[in-house]
DNA sequence: CTGTATCCTCATTGATACTG
DNA sequence: CAGTATCAATGAGGATACAG
């Protein structure tokens, strides 16, 4: 299997990436944390349980088709759980299961990671577009 | 600004998220993480110089123009640096910049997070399939 | 309220060819 | 070798309408 974590072995000879297998770690992080709207929504729920509409109103621009699609995905995944009452009309809750809750936690190192260097990107594009458009 | 980290300040009230500001840490984190290419020549960089048709070979699947544009768009950010030689014909270089060192880094958690709980999802959506494919 | 179904559009990508 | 240019196809996402 190959890992981010240990280039050295997968850059020793040959095609040395399999982002297509499904056990590929970084696959697997790809498809999780790569979805901008998956991402949103897990943060929504990390300290509330919210319904869908308050989802699709919290996170603004999403559209119902986008949000059902990612919350059937997450619920698929055991990161977020959904719980329907009989009510009418009928009441769905959502909630992060407790794997979902790691997950937010280990996003937040790269959210540290943007803001902390957000300025020294934001420099460098200046300068790169600096350079580049004269 | 939005941050994910203070769910608590973003959830008051209103349309609490703002992903299309550029200056929101989450559009930011998506931006340069959400792309599975540049996280994979930022990972093939990680240890090592790489010219351009190397990176071509070794990220299988990759073609030559995305990887010129992801090439472009990290050079732009000052996560990769990019060196020319005046051979003939031409021999360009591509270095991790510091910048990228520290992303790549951070990185590293999330994929840690995913070797360890990639088992935890494959069960969760094996259930769920069994659930819902009768 | 909580979705599913349909259509439609726009952006990303791959394939191909060509240049410095 | 290291790109840029062009074009066609694929698919994600939005708008809308409708159903349980």
């Amino acid at each position: 299997m190959v890992t981010l974590e240990k280039p050295a072995d997968s850059h020793a000879h040959g095609p040395a990436f399999n982002v297509y297998a499904s056990e590929c770690p970084a696959r697997m992080v790809l498809d999780r944390v790569g979805d901008k709207w998956a991402l949103l929504v897990l943060d929504r729920l990390r300290h509330d349980v919210v319904r869908f509409n308050a989802l699709k109103r919290d996170i603004h621009g999403i559209s119902q088709k986008v949000l059902s699609q990612v919350l059937k995905n997450l619920e698929r995944d055991g990161l977020v759980s959904r719980q329907a009452f009989a009510t009418v009309p009928v009441t769905v809750e959502y909630t992060l299961t407790p794997l979902g809750t790691t997950l937010t936690q280990a996003v937040a190192g790269l959210i540290h990671w943007a803001e902390k260097n957000m300025p020294a990107i934001q420099a460098a594009q200046a300068a790169y577009d600096a350079k580049h458009t004269p």
